[in-house]
DNA sequence: CCATCTATCTTGTCACTGTCTAGATTTTCC
DNA sequence: GGAAAATCTAGACAGTGACAAGATAGATGG
């Protein structure tokens, strides 16, 4: 469209991510904030590339010179959900109680905060076949969670999870109750159990503490 | 294509479901079991109803007429995958023991043959949102699900789970169990705690069961 | 300061998808 | 046996992801 009228502004100023210039400016990240709101909008299985493009104001080819292709760009943010899962945890350690059992409750709680939070990201997470899991951004990002994860049963039970056997099983049960929990409640399936949407904030921590914390009693 | 080659069989031959045919004999069945097949072999995401209509051997317009659309026919197979998770649990606790707790436990571990034998199809009934889970024939066999698993807790504590609140945390917990350790499973997240594939059925089960047992303890 | 080079973005095209419609074929029913 | 209903085919349409060719902007170096 309107080819003649962009460069009214000065030469300047090269990163100022308006709409009526010919190059973006910040195209990367604005697309990757599009594509949360879509997902966030629409749901994973509607994802559309082209109404990322679309929201992101830029035509339908130009996400393939930051991203290969969808998959790409769903890795990038399947990557950042990752990290943003563990800020999710460590928010909710910071408020919590020092002893190892209590922070790993917190944990938990972050885990199923983060779940209600980004419900469709947590999906692409954690569900989807669409993030390439072999590129290291999301695979360095999804093991970081991970050993989040371990050392938290270490300071549990005193010992180091890949050496002990007993430790490897409570890393696995501790997962299992929280990712169960948020994955049952993000699909609306706790509303028939525990009436979980008109649960106070403080009926819900309690309910799932306990449930997560039965897992923990040695 | 052969318009001119199908009538050589005899009339009364009218459910041959054979596929010289115009008319196919059993075609509704037939793409319950071509989609499942095209499930299984390339997962929920990338499934296309021409692709099952061409397995079945029919025209891309065939399925509209038993299934509204191709959400109306993941509904029905996800209908389908609810009723025979139940046969799942029942196959497991049919060689376990009589006792309540030894029966839940074998529910659990039903639960997660089901989803280890039909992992696309377990993603369809519990995270696709396209099944419409407002039709009756899919509402009925989720419901009668979850009355199992109500059903399963009762027998182990003496309460019923709708009217005590301790139960129905119950019901959440044990659920929430074995549901993370199938989704978990099935995504390949067991591998690093457990190095699960490399484990025997015996060992499996042990282990699983241990995890879950420890939400029924009193 | 200007020409070239590279990165970025647009546009058009392709094969494929789900859905809709019109028409052909078969079965059912009276 | 003939009309009506059910079933299936084939063609069309808008939308999708990917690719290629070309336009435009920014960067580099003379």
């Amino acid at each position: 469209m309107n080819y003649g009228t962009h460069m009214t502004a000065s030469k300047t100023a090269s990163r100022r991510a308006s709409k009526d210039r010919y190059h973006h400016g910040d195209l990367k990240m604005a697309l990757l904030r599009a594509a949360e709101a879509e997902l966030a909008e629409n749901g994973i299985e509607s994802f559309s590339l082209r109404a990322v493009a679309k929201r992101a104001g830029v035509s339908h080819g130009a996400p393939a010179h930051h991203f290969k292709d969808a998959k790409g760009l769903l890795t990038a943010l399947a990557a950042s959900g990752f990290r943003r899962l563990v800020e999710a945890q460590e928010s909710r350690q910071a408020e919590a109680g020092g002893d190892a059992h209590a922070q790993q409750i917190a944990a938990g709680l972050g885990y199923i905060d983060f779940a209600l939070e980004n419900p469709a990201l947590f999906r692409l997470m954690f569900t989807s076949e669409k993030p390439d899991r072999t590129v290291p951004d999301l695979g360095d990002a999804s093991i970081a969670a991970y050993e989040k994860l371990m050392s938290g049963v270490r300071s549990v039970v005193g010992e180091n999870p890949p050496d002990d056997p007993g430790a490897m099983k409570l890393v696995m049960a501790s997962w299992a109750t929280a990712h169960g929990l948020a994955d049952l409640i993000v699909s609306g399936r706790a509303e028939r159990p525990l009436n979980f949407s008109n649960l106070s904030k403080k009926e819900r921590d309690a309910l799932l503490s306990e449930m997560m914390g039965r897992q923990l009693l040695s």
